[in-house]
DNA sequence: CCATAATATCAACATATCTTGATATATTAT
DNA sequence: ATAATATATCAAGATATGTTGATATTATGG
């Protein structure tokens, strides 16, 4: 019950499912990339993929301070039917923007 | 993306979760049961009820005064994912009361 | 029409979640 | 060790959600 609601409740977010579409898109980003890409300050961003982390759908990667989050795999049934619903809705992303190879990243 | 996040948020709580499941297991049942099974209080059922159906997971038929809830059929895929996965759930869900059944039903 | 019963809604309060700005942690380079 | 950078965490305020008790609505029976 616990996990199930940890999961449903990490999905209870436009920010994350945004966020799920995104790298589903995309694969793995830094905190860096999506920063610019959303738009959206870091202490926000960081938290949402936090939860998304614990909810089971990220995994992170860290290479030096940078830290790479991708969706995780393989996933379970259930998310992954979620992420399959997400990818059905015509959400507006916003484009890419690789600030951690254009080396601009300043957070 | 508000439709799944409505979707979502129906089935973000320990309450409509095991409505859920006590609802799959058991068919249509009228408010009046569920408060005695679940020794809730009208209002507070009302509201998840409502909520529930809002979302697509429930249908109503009223009969009289009673209203009976279920499980809508059909749920579309996500909706029916969502279900399958709370059955796997182990839930310890209360001793269905038929209260309208016996007549005892009070309000 | 009036009373009763089942259900729905509302207002007030409590709790949880989200956002922001500030601060802390960790890694790399000098 | 110090500085700089990327990320994480924290505290405070704003917003949303859940619970309760009271009231409203709807249907039935006398």
């Amino acid at each position: 019950m616990d996990i199930f609601l940890e999961t449903v409740s990490a999905l209870n977010d436009e920010t994350r499912i945004k966020l799920l579409a995104f790298l589903d898109a995309h694969g793995a980003l830094c905190v860096c990339d999506l920063q610019e890409s959303f738009g959206m300050i870091q202490s926000r961003l960081s938290r949402h993929l936090k939860i998304l982390k614990e909810a089971g759908f990220l995994r992170v990667d860290r290479q030096g301070t940078w830290a790479y989050y991708s969706i995780r795999s393989p996933l379970d049934r259930f998310r992954l039917e979620a992420l399959a619903e997400i990818k059905t809705l015509e959400i507006a992303l916003p484009q890419l923007i690789k600030s951690s190879q254009t080396g601009v990243c300043k957070v």
